[in-house]
This record gives structure tokens, C-alpha cells and sequence, in this order.
DNA sequence: CGCCTCTCTCTATCAGTGATAGAGGGAATC
DNA sequence: GATTCCCTCTATCACTGATAGAGAGAGGCG
């Protein structure tokens, strides 16, 4: 099978769904296609290059279809599930966010921005305002599934940790969060009702 | 001048400012304090606890002073002096965002959230609201500065960019940008702009 | 005093990383 | 048949985080 950029971007997100961001190194992806890693230059610049491709990948997975709201669906309600999409999109992969934050200038994230301000806009919200907006519920995505994926600390870090001194420290974030996961929320659950947050800002501003 | 772990921290930050975060090598470091590299490893069990002791470094120099709102300031401005205040402490350093991110469980984080949660539970808002709140403001913060310190794509990336075609392609983007700035607005203005969606949403889910 | 132990720093080294230089094979083109 | 261009190779670079283990020096203690 030829070796081409396509190739070599389909065979690195098998590589992060296997080892995670990390585990991405030019080695180990060329022996994953059968070629020494220098041979991987001649069809990306650098490994940042590689990076970007990938979050674009991973984001044309979700995005591959880009559709503007129905005629008869209230823009918040849109934007809200274009926002559960691109977690989605995110948590679809380990490291996800971390490699779509770190992305130069990736076109597809690009796309999904330009869509969603002009459907705004055609919804009758200020320009200044459906870029605010969009901006907000992007970046608060990303931070939350940033987030989300972090790594458990390890057991090193853990040696010195005092789960009682802690808990008497925050008491009120231990609190909440064992109330919350107590009354049978997830983590989903968590991050609609976040995101719920951003969308009501979003359509008190505007309404 | 003894070598102990504050020192070491603090010349990290240093190494850090002059260098970014990439430029925090155990090498560097080490040199910089008079000492061989290996020698860092009695005092830190890794680099990953470094980068969080970086991390609580830059957090503490901006909330080394945590305090509740004043008793006749109402939340949701207490709430962004915050998040602004956090922006500010991530800004104060190249990749600030970026290694307060991948700080594995900073103790001055969680004290700021403790607060935080605690102080909106004071004033009346229920217990999971405020965590959600909370953590929405947190995340939104860190993924706005996240995006904000991402580094102009390199000149190798900027080879194949065709900005006509760019422009083409996203005209809302563009014309948003370009409104937004010939308003006179700055990076400043365009973090308050979405904060204070984010935290029109608090307050309205509150009230 | 002599010894010993504990703290800290050292040298030497490992496996692995992204990246470049430059040789060369093989197919297409002139 | 010669040449050119595309693609992959070998060899190597400078550098990374990390570990093993030697040893210097200070302090306590018989």
C-alpha cells in the first residue's frame, strides 16, 4: 500500500487511540507502517504539522457533516448540541483535547466556528456578539475536556497525600462533589449542566 | 546557597519566563542552580511533580492572598474579579495555561475553588450549583488563556496558507475579527466579553 | 579519637526523542 | 540509453527524562 499523508494521519490516530498523545513518536508510527521514521518527512514537515492533522481528523470524525440549525430550532438549542458534538469529538480519542489544543490552526475547527457565528448572525445576533459567544462555548469545551481527561495523579504523587487533611481543607468541594455523584449524576451530566451555564449566558446577552 | 526544593521552583519559574515551558529541561535547571541534573531527582521525584509545583508557583504569586467577597459585594462580580485575577496569573508567565493544565492536582487550585464554592454557598447558592458554576468559570478561564498563548503557527505551516482563500471561506470569522478590533477592543476586552457571558449564565441559573 | 550513618551531589550511562544529511533505488520522461 | 524526479533508506546529531551507584562531607556516638 502507497505511503501518503492520509496513510500516515489514519495510522497516528490509531497510535494515540493505543498509547495516548505521548505514545505518538515518529518511531513508533513508521513501524506501525512498515518504514523507517525519517521516511515520514518527506510527507509532513514536522511533528507539529503531524499534530494538527490529527485534530483535524479527529474533529472531521464528528464534523463530517456540518449542518446549519433547522428553520425551526432556537439557536441556543443548536449551539448547545454543536458544543456536546465537539466533546464528543474530543473524548472520542485519549488526549483528545490536549491534541486538539495544541493544533495549529486546524481547518476544521475553523469550519465548525465559521458555522456557527454565521448561524447566528442569520439568527439575528450581532456579529460582535455571535463571535463572543461562539469563542466562549469553544474554549469552555476544550478547558472542560482538557479537564476531564487529565490522568489520575500517579502513585508517586499520591505517597504524600492526605485524603482527611484535604478533606478538612475543602470541605466544601468534597462535599459537592459526593452530593453530586450521590444524587446519580455523571460526568455527562456534569458537563451539560455546565455547559447549560455558558448557553443561558449566551441567550440572556442576546434576548 | 543551599539547594532545596523552593529553589529549585523558583529558578524553574525563572527558566520558564525566559524560556517557555519546552525550554524547562532537568538540564537547564540544573545548570542554572550550579548543580548537575541528576542532583534534582534527590529533591523532585519527577518532572511531571515539577511542572506542578511550577504550576502553584505562578498561582500563588497572583493568590497568595485569598479572600472572600466582601460582605456588600454581590457574587457574580466577585466571581469574575476571579476569574480575572486567574487569567492574570496564568498571562504573567509564557505557557501559563499550559502548565497550570497539566498540573497534576495543584493544592492552590483546589483552594481556589474551595473558596470559591464555598463563598457562593454562603451567600445562598445551593451547594451544587455552586460547584457547577464553579468549575464552568474555571474551565472556560484556563481553555480562553489556553487559546490565548497559543503559539502564531511557524512560518513552515504558513508556506501552503492561502489567506484569500481563508478568507473566502470564512467571512463571518474574518469580519468579526476585523469588527471587533477596529471597535478599539483588546484581548482584555474580548476575555471580559466572554466571561461575562459565562457569568450572566451563574446569575441567571441562580436567580 | 575512630567509626558510622545519613544527607546530598557527583559521574556514567540508558533508552528514547525529533530532526537532518546525504546516498541510492526505481520508475517515468526525454 | 540517459536523465530526472520521487521516495525511502542508512547514519548520525543534539538532546531528553531518568536510574545506578560511587563518594564527599557533616554529625552523632562509642
Amino acid at each position: 500500500m502507497a505511503l501518503d499523508r492520509q496513510r500516515i494521519v489514519a495510522e497516528a490516530v490509531a497510535l494515540l487511540d493505543a498509547e495516548g498523545l505521548d505514545g505518538v513518536t515518529t518511531r513508533k508510527l513508521a513501524a506501525r507502517l512498515g518504514v523507517q521514521s525519517p521516511t515520514l518527512y518527506w510527507h509532513v514537515p514536522n511533528k507539529a504539522a503531524l499534530v494538527t492533522a490529527i485534530a483535524d481528523a479527529i474533529l472531521g470524525q464528528e464534523f463530517g457533516d456540518l449542518t446549519p440549525p433547522a428553520p425551526d430550532q432556537p439557536w441556543p438549542e443548536w449551539l448547545s448540541g454543536l458544543a456536546g458534538r465537539l466533546r464528543r469529538a474530543l473524548l472520542a480519542h485519549p488526549d483528545g483535547a490536549r491534541v486538539v489544543s495544541a493544533a495549529q490552526l486546524s481547518v476544521t475547527m475553523s469550519a465548525i466556528s465559521e458555522l456557527a457565528m454565521s448561524s447566528l448572525v442569520a439568527r439575528g445576533v450581532p456579529l460582535r456578539q455571535a463571535r463572543v459567544i461562539v469563542l466562549t462555548v469553544e474554549r469552555f469545551t476544550v478547558g472542560h475536556v482538557l479537564e476531564e481527561q487529565a490522568p489520575r495523579p500517579d502513585v508517586e504523587a499520591l505517597k504524600g497525600f492526605d485524603l482527611d487533611a484535604f478533606t478538612e481543607r475543602h470541605p466544601t468541594s468534597i462535599a459537592a462533589i459526593t452530593d453530586y455523584f450521590q444524587a446519580g449524576h455523571t460526568v455527562d451530566d456534569l458537563f451539560q449542566d455546565c455547559l447549560d451555564v455558558v448557553i443561558a449566558g449566551a441567550a440572556a446577552k442576546v434576548g
